[in-house]
DNA sequence: GCAAGGTC
């Protein structure tokens, strides 16, 4: 073997080099020095591999070191047609603020032999690696490039990965190559187009500061948008239908049970009122079944990142995006672990005690911890995972013991709690509660109450976050009879889902795979920033009018462009790649041919996308003035807000509309066509579809 | 002024 070599070795963020080093340098503070950016530090040790000594330069990178662009000349926005850039060329380039990192990597590239790549093994990491090598070998020619493959910041896995080191995996940087250059090509010619076609025609009027007003269109974005505006759509079109029910009460010496009509409801009136007398005539109850079982309620997986947002939605109604800048703030001060992890599974070499011990000193879970430690309790229990795992990172959890720091805000204090009780209930025994269902009969009809009891809470005396309700009822013996206490004939209506919360749209996101765990929050925080949607306070998201009429538009031209199949057919041709089946140049231009195909129509049907804007903002501009507030014919009372009358009126293009009283509050309304001469409100009704109740 | 993806 030769002499000492010099060795680059670059990892994908500042926290990866540090581990990395430890470990390979057997030290917990290996020596470092500054490099020209001042988060990532460079790291200096002397190692072997494979027997070849190694003087070990170790930096990092903060993700991408690139982005994509088009070339000068179509970066203007009437530089060019926006169908141009479909074909306008492209490159990548190292932005202003990444340029310090560059200059590093390039100064330590001269001195060294080897170039060895310690970015994150997917397919962003591998992206990220070719950047890296781009920039490196520029400067020196000679370099030799290694990869290292690592699943997990631990010895073995870290000496393996150095020991045997293999190649850069081509074929997964170039899927996200190719991901980047339809991104950008698809959401700068869609945002153009629209941004440019509707801003001057509609006075969007936005109170804030709209100088800069924008109408962007995204594949990730859009889809969002879709998930709120089709939940808003379901809630429009449902009509509430009457339905019937008979339930049942008993009051004994051990309190009251309420039975549930088995047959649930029916909506053929008629029918319940046959059945509810035949009930009322012969009102003797006969239990029929008596059953008891244990139930386990269990604590939740291991926290992952989709998680921490939706619960802190729920539970503190935290927006996803300032959820994500708190656990930034609590993960930079060595509080928890990396927020941004998929992985709801613990590895069996984590040591999960030492967790817990540190959080006996807690004022208020402390004594939780010491229970959990106590192996006489028998309160713990090894956590079960949810089956992700993203070979990089554990799940979110404590790092370091904290009562509150003076510093925190009340939202770092709740996350903290969060990640800390989260913590000490999954590695809890389930909660346990005995259910007790009992089964009636009178006249034939058969009823049901059931009751729990917790017999022993465990980990929800930790998660105060989790309840379990449940209500005891009084014992009861197969055959024994009595006289129901009440038994009532009730009517309901059936009522139309909820907005969707920030909590359903993660779920809506993560299912149909739009966004990743690192950018779902800033698509959610998108959709406001644009006007695309309003949250309110129970963090249930509305399309504005704009969000509508935008969806609603390429709904008209019947494209699924606000549909998340797009992103999906994408992510499955990127998997084509990222294995070799197809080649970047071939899904680049299969994809980008079709997208243009899509452009060109809608552009081509662009009459759509203003006739939606045209609904919207004539709806939008009437409500500056007070004829809303003129009473029309009453047609009936609305099913969306269930609190004011639908009434039939001219709107102010002559044409007539049916709307809500309601309004602004309510927006229920359905417009007639143009070619309606007169409207009128009777009684008469639809022999074919006979709607129901109203 | 435009995307989505890394990360500080």
């Amino acid at each position: 073997m030769s002499g000492t070599i010099n060795v680059l070795n670059v990892a994908e963020k500042p926290s990866v080099a540090k581990s990395v080093s430890s470990i390979l340098s057997r030290s917990p503070n290996p020596h470092s020095r500054e490099g020209r950016s001042r988060y990532n530090r460079i790291f200096e040790f002397n190692y072997s591999i494979r027997g070849q000594p190694c003087h070990m330069i170790f930096t990092s990178v903060t993700g991408h070191l690139m982005e994509i662009e088009f070339e000068e000349r179509f970066r203007k926005w009437h530089s060019c047609d926006p169908v141009d850039l479909y074909q306008a060329p492209v490159c990548k380039y190292v932005p202003e603020e990444k340029n310090d990192i560059k200059r590093t990597l390039e100064e330590e590239a001269r001195k060294c032999q080897w170039l060895v790549l310690w970015l994150d093994c997917d397919r962003e990491g591998e992206n990220i690696a070719f950047e890296v090598i781009d920039v490196c070998r520029a400067v020196n020619h000679h370099l030799v490039i290694r990869r290292a493959r690592f699943s997990a910041l631990i010895d073995r896995e870290i000496h393996h990965a150095a020991q045997n080191l293999v190649e850069p995996n081509q074929l997964f940087a170039d899927a996200v190559d190719a991901r980047q250059e339809i991104d950008l090509r698809i959401g700068a010619s869609f945002t153009r187009f629209q941004t440019m076609l509707l801003r001057d025609k509609f006075n969007i009027d936005f109170s804030a500061d709209d100088k800069n007003l924008v109408l962007s269109y995204g594949p990730c974005q859009f889809p969002t948008l879709g998930f709120v505006v089709e939940r808003y759509w379901e809630i429009n079109s449902h009509e509430p239908e009457e339905f019937w029910t008979i339930n049942c009460s008993h009051k004994s010496d051990e309190g009251m049970a309420t039975f549930n009509w088995m047959r649930g409801h029916l909506f053929d009136y008629t029918c319940v009122v046959i059945i509810y007398e035949m009930c009322v005539q012969e009102p003797t109850a006969t239990v029929k079944n008596v059953r008891q079982a244990e139930k386990l309620k269990y604590p939740p997986h291991p926290l992952s990142t989709i998680e921490l947002e939706k619960r802190a939605s729920r539970y503190f109604r935290m927006s996803s995006e300032h959820t994500m800048k708190v656990a930034e703030d609590l993960y930079q001060a060595g509080f928890i672990s990396y927020p941004r992890t998929e992985t709801d599974c613990f590895s069996s070499r984590t040591d999960l005690h030492i967790i817990v011990q540190e959080q006996q000193r807690h004022p208020e879970w402390g004594s939780y911890a010491q229970r959990l430690l106590d192996a006489g309790a028998g309160l713990w229990r090894n956590p079960t995972g949810g089956g992700h795992d993203d070979k990089a990172h554990p799940p979110i959890h404590p790092t370091k013991f904290s009562a509150g720091e003076p510093r925190w805000s009340q939202d770092h204090c709740r996350l903290y709690e969060l990640v800390v009780r989260h913590f000490l209930a999954c590695v809890s025994q389930p909660a346990v509660g005995a259910e007790t269902t009992v089964e009636i009969d009178i006249a034939g009809e058969l009823f049901s109450a059931s009751g729990r009891v917790i017999l022993t809470r465990n980990y929800l005396d930790v998660y105060r976050f989790e309840s379990w309700g449940g209500s005891m009822i009084p014992s009861y013996v197969v055959g024994q009879q009595f006289i129901p206490t009440t038994l009532t004939l009730d009517s309901g209506v059936t009522r139309p889902p909820q907005l969707l919360s920030e909590a359903d749209l993660l779920t809506c996101m993560d299912k149909a795979g739009i966004g990743t765990d690192a950018t779902m929050h800033d698509h959610i925080k998108k959709l406001l920033d644009r006007f695309y949607a309003t949250k309110d306070q129970n963090t249930r998201f509305c399309p504005t009018s704009l969000g509508e009429a935008l969806v609603m538009g390429y709904d008209n031209m019947g494209y699924e462009l606000w549909k998340p199949n797009l992103r999906s057919m994408m992510e499955f041709d990127m998997k084509e790649v990222s294995v070799g089946n197809k080649s970047k140049h071939e899904v680049l231009t299969t994809c980008l041919q079709q997208m243009k195909a899509c452009f060109l129509d809608a552009r081509l049907n662009k009459i759509k996308l203003l006739e939606a804007m045209e609904v919207f903002f004539e709806r939008s501009n009437r409500s500056t003035g007070d004829e809303h507030h003129t009473a029309g014919e009453v047609v009936r009372s609305c099913g969306l807000c269930q609190e004011a009358d639908m009434v039939l009126r001219r709107s102010r293009d002559g044409n007539f509309m049916v709307g809500c009283l309601g309004f602004p509050q309510c927006r229920n309304a359905v417009w007639l066509p143009g070619s309606i001469l007169e409207a009128a409100v009777t009684r008469n009704i639809c022999s074919s579809c006979s709607p129901g109740f109203l």
